[in-house]
DNA sequence: CGGATCGTTGATCAACTTCAACGGTCGTGG
DNA sequence: CCACGACCGTTGAAGTTGATCAACGATCCG
């Protein structure tokens, strides 16, 4: 099955699709490979994509005034990827995306997805419902981070991402929870100073 | 102007739509009032509508293991309001919403808004629009909870969100910024005891 | 008037960061 | 092919941010 095939399969997940409608979804994508450390989105440009994780991981983050780096985003197989404040309103991105592997994505450009939308009714509700599932996960996480400690977020993250916790560097999960690699460290390793 | 016709204005904002789709889209609307304290969002119960705010407060949260309550979502006038991780994939929800003041709200249940949404290419895009929309704002609230620090975030508040600053209660605005109350105060009072 | 409700203040405490030093591993160029 | 950095993770000590606890004051509303 080629990448395109599996973006169709994907996409039919969520909504129907004609055989028409599909092959012109598809082809609206580019395959992309890019290297390990090289990145696809930067601050001050403005984030002209989106891509689909064939083969790989890749990781959007932003630097704080101090050079800390957060982890925004994480993808890998099966998922998407930009800076979305960037990509839906194009204005100028604030994060980094990088490859944290070498990889090979689908991509696809601000216009051509606006077109696709415009001419398919039922490409326009995939693209709805891939939103509106995104916001309800950033909810999910909006809430994870108000109301658990960074152990608790941990065990919760091995528990629902298993493949991306034995693929990914610690200090990339580390950033992804919200705290440190060296507080990280200590919770894998049991060394906290606990009064309890 | 009627609570119907500010909705039809609001959504043409977004999308063009016929004197049809826009009549469609708002008969699909219901009007309620909602007193002070009343819940229109239980844990437990799907959250079978989604409202838009016409006059008044509304706010959803979460309660934690140890009975604090973390503000996830507010919503004053020409805001939209729900659990999404209920309404969207129509499971039982996590949250409470609330009303802060007594309130009017269109509100749309799930039901109707796929009718609609399904017979309109327009109105599908709409929806689009909004959860796009809307996946942007919690990409940069979680952007803002992980890279600054409390005193920022409510400094940041203050500028961005100052008709609700002015208008909600302290304790709302203090666990929807991720922190207590008694921090919240102390930061307005400067009453930090810092090194600097 | 009297009880909720909301905000304030200070003392103490826990969670997590920062800083510094070090050890292992991997990959790349000489 | 091996040596030398980068990169990544670990550990401990000290420091900070913000939470918790407890008490109290003001205001609002029925």
């Amino acid at each position: 099955m080629t990448a395109h095939d599996s973006l169709a399969a994907y996409a039919r997940k969520f909504v129907p699709l004609s055989e028409e409608e599909a092959a012109d979804l598809t082809a609206a994508f580019k395959e992309v490979k890019i290297k390990k450390r090289q990145f696809i989105v930067q601050p001050g440009f403005v984030a002209k994509h989106r891509w689909w994780v064939i083969k790989g991981a890749v990781r959007g983050y932003v630097i704080g005034d101090a050079g800390e780096d957060y982890t925004v985003q994480l993808a890998i197989e099966e998922w998407w990827i930009s800076d979305y404040n960037s990509y839906i309103f194009q204005q100028p991105a604030s994060m980094f995306v990088v490859a944290l592997e070498d990889s090979v994505l689908l991509q696809i450009s601000y216009e051509e997805e606006k077109k696709l939308k415009a001419a398919s009714h039922a490409v326009e509700t995939f693209f709805r419902i891939l939103a509106e599932r995104s916001t309800a996960a950033m909810q999910r996480r909006i809430i994870m981070n108000l109301t658990h400690t960074a152990e608790e977020r941990y065990h919760y993250f091995l528990e629902k991402y298993p493949a991306m916790a034995e693929r990914l560097p610690q200090y990339v999960i580390a950033s992804f929870l919200g705290m440190t690699t060296e507080f990280l460290s200590k919770i894998r390793n049991q060394k906290l100073r606990r009064k309890s």
